[in-house]
DNA sequence: CGTTCGTCTTGACCCAGATCAAGGCGTGCC
DNA sequence: GGCACGCCTTGATCTGGGTCAAGACGAACG
């Protein structure tokens, strides 16, 4: 993982005396703070963390088969992760919001499966992971999340796999933005596509001009509203409904 | 996880004076015996083995928003898991075959996200998780082998939701089920598709007149010779270049 | 303020693979 | 044996979304 050298400290602890504060990304995200850790505990867990950025537009914060040391959550801005395949071609594998852990498909392998880049400005809360894993084995609680994180993008990669309909990809795109916007205290209805239409369409694997096509029958059908990279969502009860074959709800 | 009553045994443990055996299969997927432990916790890791099975052809290993209790490996036969959408149309997530792991997925929400069946005689076995993430906390190799193998299935994930051809993902179906036999010390050239071929069409996200043209040709190709269930693959070397893009090397 | 470049839209056309239709072929069961 | 039911194959046709081409629109920059 590369780190831009401008700013690289650890996690500031708010040792007031009696408490530590997590910033909020890194309690959301590694829910530390929910098992009940004694001062010295939660201490230790302070120096695995790490804030670092922000990385600007088009920097990458790690590439394909560099050496795996750390998994990061995002505190702001959009991260975008993707392969390249022997012909050059680029594939999209997903985009990670705020309170949104990258890296963990590296564990296996020991090296990074894929690159990262920064969509706008990023900043990262950094967790050297062999750090993190030898405090789980003391930390039943912080294991039990790295379990529960792992196990989740098991399933997230599998719903964009079947086989449906560009209708039913772009509406479960967009409220599963939507969603996870929400989940961070953002607005569930208004927001900003951060990716290009490429990248969606790359991600959901259409051409740009559909997308392009899509976005605009959504809104002359009173679905959403949309101008360049501003959305907001009118009809969420009917793009739920398209979405719920993806969402499998 | 649903256990036909006919077996359901412990782990036999060959506990001649010295040594204790795991079946191979234990061995191979939850890596146990590479970690250098002592007697006292190898027994510890063997109570937590079941050997189940068998299940026969058609029947439910566990189902869809069941409670989870534990992973299994496959010691036999081959699994396959599938969600249905609310139309009732199933959509084939993955085949496991002998050494690989079911169930990793229903770690985060504790219970299956997706229903397993039984395509042939099947014999398992039967990791109790609860138990297991207890142990992991006190043996760092098991849990290392946790993380490992929960990354890696978001890897795999990722591997069919690109956008290719027909043709690509034939060749990278075989070529990985080729691979994965070889990986347990079955033949890598001939083997017999366990599943029929609109299973295989909804993995691929084909239509089984799809998959059954494609092979076809490749036939006429001279890329494999393929009778009913029965395939040999001829040409591995055109193959696993077809394959390639989709299987990332 | 105009130029430029990347991004996005829109229209025309095309094709890989789906769908529809019609058997063939094994296997198990009566 | 022969009947029936899955499973598989093969051909004919159709279509969702890709591809190609041609601008439109904005933001960044001189």
């Amino acid at each position: 993982m590369t780190v831009p050298p401008r700013l690289r400290r650890p996690n500031p602890i708010a040792d007031d005396g009696d408490e530590l504060h997590f910033c909020s990304t890194c309690a959301f995200s590694s829910a530390c703070l929910d098992s009940g850790y004694d001062k010295a505990q939660l201490r230790e867990l302070h120096v695995l963390v790490e804030h670092v950025g922000p990385y600007k537009e088009g920097e990458h914060i790690f590439r394909e088969g560099e050496e795996f040391n750390a998994i990061a959550a995002v505190r702001s801005g959009t991260v975008k992760t993707y392969v390249t395949d022997t012909e050059g071609r680029e594939q999209v594998q997903g985009f990670f919001l705020p309170g949104e852990v990258i890296g963990l498909s590296a564990i296996s392998q020991g090296r990074y499966p894929c690159n990262a880049v920064a969509l706008d400005s990023v900043m990262l809360c950094r967790f050297s992971f062999p750090t993190m894993a030898a405090l789980a084995t003391r930390m039943p609680g912080l294991q039990a999340q790295l379990f529960r994180l792992l196990s989740q993008d098991i399933g997230k990669a599998a719903l964009l796999a079947g086989n449906y309909s560009a209708d039913e990809r772009m509406a479960a795109f967009l409220v599963s933005l939507s969603r996870r916007y929400a989940a961070r205290g953002f607005s569930a209805s208004r927001f900003r596509l951060t990716m290009t239409r490429a990248d969606i369409a790359n991600y959901l694997r259409l051409a740009a001009e559909s997308v392009s096509r899509v976005l605009r029958r959504f809104q002359n059908d009173g679905l959403i509203r949309v101008e360049r990279r501003d959305i907001e969502l009118i009809d969420r009860e009917r793009l739920t409904a398209l979405a719920r074959n993806v969402l499998r709800e």
